[in-house]
DNA sequence: CCGGATGATTGACG
DNA sequence: CGTCAATCATCCGG
């Protein structure tokens, strides 16, 4: 398109090639009785003009507008522009889009991702990031939150900005300023297994990695708001300044702000994502307990085996026994149940494995019963761990429930 | 480094 | 909701 202008501007009409009635047209509007030739060639000026405006500096082409905009046959000019242009609507300006608006919101969505991902890789902080192994499940949906990237570029798919809200609400991300931290600090202490009042202190670290999540999330958040307020400002006076020198429709600048509106909303959604994912980094980093799994003290386990062996009939301790055995061992109540529950299913699958380990036990617990009875006879000897039930009682039912 | 031990998680079930 | 069964991820002793 650089060689060819030159050819066209010598011939009036002919450069609005394919509208073959703009230069009668002209005529008619201009409605003037000076000289054919003259007309003729004011047309071609002023057709020549437009058609050349772009290949000028800034001035100029400023200038030549508002030598355009108050030359006499702008308005005849202008109501032709109209007409072709409704002829025309309804076959292009379909798809048309605006280059820039698209680099603008590509050059945005690229950094979002990057700078709210950062923040979650904690610095300094040796563990390497692979999240893919053990699959965190949480409560908001099921863990698909990468699965989305690309997908969501035309439509913004209301369930999954949905999911995406949700898990922010709940993870204390979206939601009230100082009430979202605490219900942060609650959803992690129900994460990582009922009363969280030991470990509040690793989970600091956890709370401060999130409120600084949060803190870019809501700065970024308002940055989008205030970048959408004034980009759909700057573009409507885009278009109303230049519906003085082309027809714009209402419609059309409505048009206009709803795609920049869809636009702005769809960046959103991608920091609403990213923003997911980096506190689902960040959780699986401190708050997934299986990764910084320590075994239980030995004081625990000796306290928790007690327990079981001594209930060996029926090893399942109350609501209240168990938060008294989590006191005792310094653990909680749902480690306790855990305990339980894998010390059932495992000395069910393999009740020879145990069985020394239950004539300790059994021995401890009559030793200590005996303590009070003053009597040793039988609790004696615990040195018989052969099978066939030399010992009080191993006779543990499966099926056996409290009630 | 390997394999068993062990605490935690998950999905199914009632 | 609590439990079971399977499984994961880590720990730990040899």
């Amino acid at each position: 398109m650089d060689e060819q202008p030159r050819l066209m501007h010598s011939h009036a009409g002919v450069g609005m090639a394919g509208h073959p009635g703009l230069s009668q047209h002209l005529q008619d509007g201009a409605g003037g009785t000076e000289g054919e030739g003259g007309r003729k060639q004011d047309i071609g000026d002023i057709l020549q003009q437009i058609m050349t405006i772009t290949d000028q500096s800034l001035d100029e082409a400023q200038a030549r507008k508002h030598a355009l905009n108050c030359h006499r046959m702008k308005p005849a000019l202008f109501n032709v522009l109209c007409e072709i242009k409704e002829k025309t609507e309804l076959k292009e300006a379909r798809s048309r889009k605006c280059p820039s608006l698209f680099f603008l919101v590509t050059r945005i969505q690229s950094c979002v991702r990057h700078k709210v991902l950062s923040s979650a890789s904690t610095s300094g902080n040796p563990v390497t990031p692979q999240p893919t192994h053990h699959r965190p499940k949480f409560g908001w949906g099921e863990g698909k939150v990468l699965s989305i990237r690309g997908a969501q570029e035309e439509e913004p798919t209301d369930p999954q900005l949905m999911r995406l809200d949700n898990m922010l609400l709940a993870e204390g991300v979206a939601g009230p300023e100082k009430g979202g931290g605490s219900a942060a600090a609650a959803a992690a202490a129900a994460a990582s297994g009922g009363a969280g009042s030991d470990n509040s202190v690793e989970h600091s670290d956890y709370r401060a990695k999130l409120s600084q999540i949060r803190q870019i999330y809501h700065t970024e958040l308002e940055k989008y708001e205030q970048a959408c307020n004034e980009f759909t400002t700057h573009v409507m006076n885009l278009l109303r300044e230049q519906s003085r020198t082309r027809p714009i429709s209402p419609k059309e600048i409505e048009r206009m702000v709803s795609i920049i509106h869809r636009k702005f909303s769809s960046i959103q959604m991608q920091l609403k994502q990213s923003t997911c994912e980096a506190v689902m980094i960040l959780r699986s980093r401190f708050l997934d307990a299986r990764r910084k799994r320590r075994n239980f003290n030995k004081q625990a386990t000796e306290i928790l085996n007690e327990y079981f062996y001594s209930h060996l009939s029926n090893p399942y301790p109350s609501e209240e026994a168990k938060e008294e055995l989590a006191k005792k061992c310094g653990i909680t109540v749902s480690q306790v149940s855990n305990w339980f529950g894998n010390k059932r299913i495992r000395y069910k699958k393999n009740i020879g494995k145990f069985q020394e380990e239950a004539n300790i036990y059994a021995a401890k617990t009559a030793v200590t019963a005996t303590n009070v009875s003053a009597h040793g006879s039988q609790a004696n000897s615990p040195s018989t761990p052969n099978s066939a039930g030399g010992y009080p009682s191993p006779c543990y039912q499966p099926d056996r429930r409290i009630q």
